[in-house]
DNA sequence: AAAGCGGGGGG
DNA sequence: CCCCCAGCTTT
């Protein structure tokens, strides 16, 4: 249990004071809010989306997608038939590739389980794949006007600040206490606004850096503000640093078609297409080293079915870089190299396609590509 | 509890 | 350069 600071209890905690903040909040929210898409409407499925979008991500990244993918799918049902590529493809470029997979898988079931209507029983809701106690939260505050709470990075910075909580966020003690007592505020106001009211203010007035405490509804009674610590919070464990890895990648184009890879189903940019790549090991190989290690990948691919017929080492095609982009995930890094074979005479067998298999160059932009390889393709295609 | 999972904007 | 964003799932 999470210890509020005894010289604030009084200030936060009595009931009556609880009511005037929430009041104060819901106020404050109704005169400075800003207006986004998702706030025209109490559609639970345009509710659910948004906030899947928003995940991890910021308001003006999710604006068009959502526009995007609101036209394409405009119901759970049409989500729900649409196939898992397309719905991917809307998501390229927006990270956390899973989000759009549950999300799509949660539409199928919201139709074979529950006849295409969004579940209004927190646990049904909850079960559905990809819909955590956040997005339970805004989608049962915001669309359904119900007392559950939405804690999200805003609201954790806001209630840490506010009441003074240094146990780092990730713990579930610190969260716990935040959860508490913003279920406090929302049973004194409309959910709904109370919910919004506290995202918006950890959107817009109590941000991370430089906050605008002189704008705060809450200044008057906020522990942060009087102990002058509001830089300070919230808390976070620090985090292990990046590995960095080299990918050789290849650019093999014949017959008007280029060879690209879809990756595994689970796991990093899971469904996503790229070239067919390779990793190989820690960053800081020169090139040499990264062409020999293609040529390797390569034999083992192209001549997996064709032993009697590949060439000893030194009779491998060479390659030739044509590419290279660095590309920073949260937890990994990548040098991506892209090489273009330079072929013999006598050509190469053709390998069998699986995950991998050659596309018409007109429909490789059809295919949802991670960012780093949309790059790739863009320096490569000029 | 910790780690895996994208990408970009802003200080 | 670092931080962190309307988090969830798996181990």
């Amino acid at each position: 249990m999470v210890q509020v600071n005894p010289m604030y209890q009084t200030n936060t905690t009595e009931p009556v004071k609880i009511r005037e903040q929430a009041h104060t909040l819901v106020l404050w929210y109704q005169h400075h809010h800003r207006n986004m898409p998702w706030r025209e409407t109490l559609d639970p499925y345009s509710i659910w989306v948004s906030e899947t979008m928003l995940q991890q991500t910021r308001v003006e990244t999710v604006i068009p997608y959502y526009h995007q993918f609101m036209e394409s799918f405009p119901t759970v049902r049409e989500l729900a038939a649409a196939d898992e590529q397309t719905v991917l493809k809307h998501w390229q470029g927006l990270g956390y590739y899973s989000r759009a997979r549950n999300l799509h898988r949660a539409a199928q079931q919201v139709v074979s389980l529950h006849g295409g209507r969004i579940p209004e029983k927190l646990e049904d809701f909850r079960a559905l794949p990809g819909v955590g106690p956040y997005t339970a939260g805004a989608v049962f505050s915001i669309a359904y006007n119900q007392p559950v709470p939405a804690v999200d990075g805003n609201v954790l910075r806001v209630v840490t600040r506010f009441l003074g909580i240094f146990h780092p966020i990730e713990t579930a003690a610190a969260r716990q206490a935040v959860t508490a007592h913003v279920a406090k505020w929302l049973r004194e106001e409309q959910p709904r606004y109370l919910t919004q009211a506290l995202m918006e203010l950890g959107a817009t007035v109590c941000v991370p850096k430089s906050a605008k405490c002189s704008e705060c509804p809450l200044a008057d009674t906020c522990f942060a503000r009087a102990e002058n610590v509001v830089e300070q919070l919230p808390v976070r464990k620090q985090k292990a640093d990046r590995k960095c890895i080299d990918v050789v990648a290849l650019w093999w184009e014949a017959d008007g078609k280029l060879w690209m890879e879809q990756r595994p189903d689970s796991g990093l940019l899971a469904g996503m297409w790229q070239l067919p790549a390779w990793e190989v090991g820690a960053a800081g190989h020169d090139d040499l080293a990264l062409e020999r290690a293609l040529k390797e990948r390569f034999a083992e691919w192209v001549y997996r079915l064709h032993a009697e017929r590949a060439p000893a080492g030194d009779d491998l095609p060479s390659f030739a870089k044509i590419a290279h982009e660095k590309h920073v995930f949260t937890h990994l890094e990548w040098d991506v190299h892209v090489f273009r074979p330079i072929f013999t005479e006598r050509g190469l067998p053709v390998p069998e396609p699986d995950h991998r298999r050659p596309v018409p160059l007109n429909e490789v932009h059809t295919l949802p590509l991670p960012r780093v390889y949309e790059k790739l393709l863009q320096q490569i295609y000029g």
